[in-house]
DNA sequence: CAACCGTGGGG
DNA sequence: TCCCCAAGGTT
């Protein structure tokens, strides 16, 4: 049985039941695309029911406030998203008749929208075999397939999406994308994961090495972070510093000799 | 490609 | 308290 065979089983018989997902029309998968963004689907559910039902369709979104769009959005943070869903509601009824791009390439055009939105909304609403790529199927398919690649760099990026493309199920690409993302989300956890009730486990790379908890893999960017350190400075009478270099110094330590 | 954008939850 | 993570995109 193919990967994605057994991943849309499983996802038949354990998918929460999402208000989206009762629908396909490029509206309302678009506005819930948006919402979730690097947002928990706990967190952004409300806000979901909330516009769809302040704005039933992408006509209503047009006209409203901007104001009144952010102030709907408040809480749920980055706020250019909402900026970007009005814009683009606008663009969408004033140059496109309210209608929505069919394709891939064309919603990319759309602000707000990267290749992970567009192949979202391309394969759920329009069945185009584009494969998503987000933080649960990096990290499902990192452990599954035992990929050490850094899933933040540009070169993983590459490698995943073309792993994710080549397992997708062209026929049912919008239930396979969705059955990935869900379950990286609840049974693939970061921490956690299912392991021992598991589809996959037989053949999952991770698992039968001991690398679970090591993949996916992510460099670690230099953050910036506010330390403080004491120094005691002792002067001579004439204003020179008394500190002696010890030779081996340990890198990171620093010795005082007083006299 | 790094930096930036926000909030909430878990370890 | 601090860090990581969450259905990413833009500059």
């Amino acid at each position: 049985m193919s990967f994605s065979s057994k991943l849309i089983d499983w996802y038949q018989s354990n998918k929460r039941d999402l208000p989206w997902r009762a629908r396909k029309d490029p509206y309302a998968i678009w506005l819930s695309e948006i919402i979730l963004q690097q947002t928990r689907i706990e967190q952004g559910l409300k806000y979901y029911e909330a516009f769809i039902e302040t704005y039933p369709t992408v006509f209503d979104l047009a006209k409203a406030e901007e104001e009144n769009v952010l102030k709907l959005w408040q809480g749920l943070g980055y706020y250019s998203r909402a900026r970007n869903l009005h814009h683009t509601a606008q663009h969408i009824v004033n140059n496109h008749k309210g209608i929505f791009p069919n394709t891939h390439s064309g919603l990319l055009n759309l602000k707000g929208v990267g290749d992970y939105t567009a192949s979202a909304i391309s394969s759920i609403c329009f069945e185009e075999p584009q494969a998503v790529v987000d933080g649960n199927v990096y990290r499902v398919l990192a452990r599954v397939f035992g990929i050490k690649t850094p899933i933040n760099s540009s070169a993983g990026a590459k490698e995943f999406k073309k792993l994710a493309q080549k397992l997708i199920d062209e026929k049912h690409p919008g239930e396979f994308n969705q059955a990935l993302m869900e379950f990286g989300s609840t049974h693939c956890k970061p921490q956690n994961p299912f392991c021992e009730d598991c589809i996959f486990n037989s053949a999952c790379v991770a698992f039968n090495n001991g690398l679970v908890h090591t993949l996916p893999v992510k460099t670690s960017k230099t953050k910036v972070r506010n330390r403080y350190f004491n120094y005691l400075v002792l002067l001579s009478e004439d204003e020179k510093t008394i500190l002696k270099k010890e030779p081996e110094m340990v890198s990171g330590e620093i010795s005082i000799n007083f006299r």
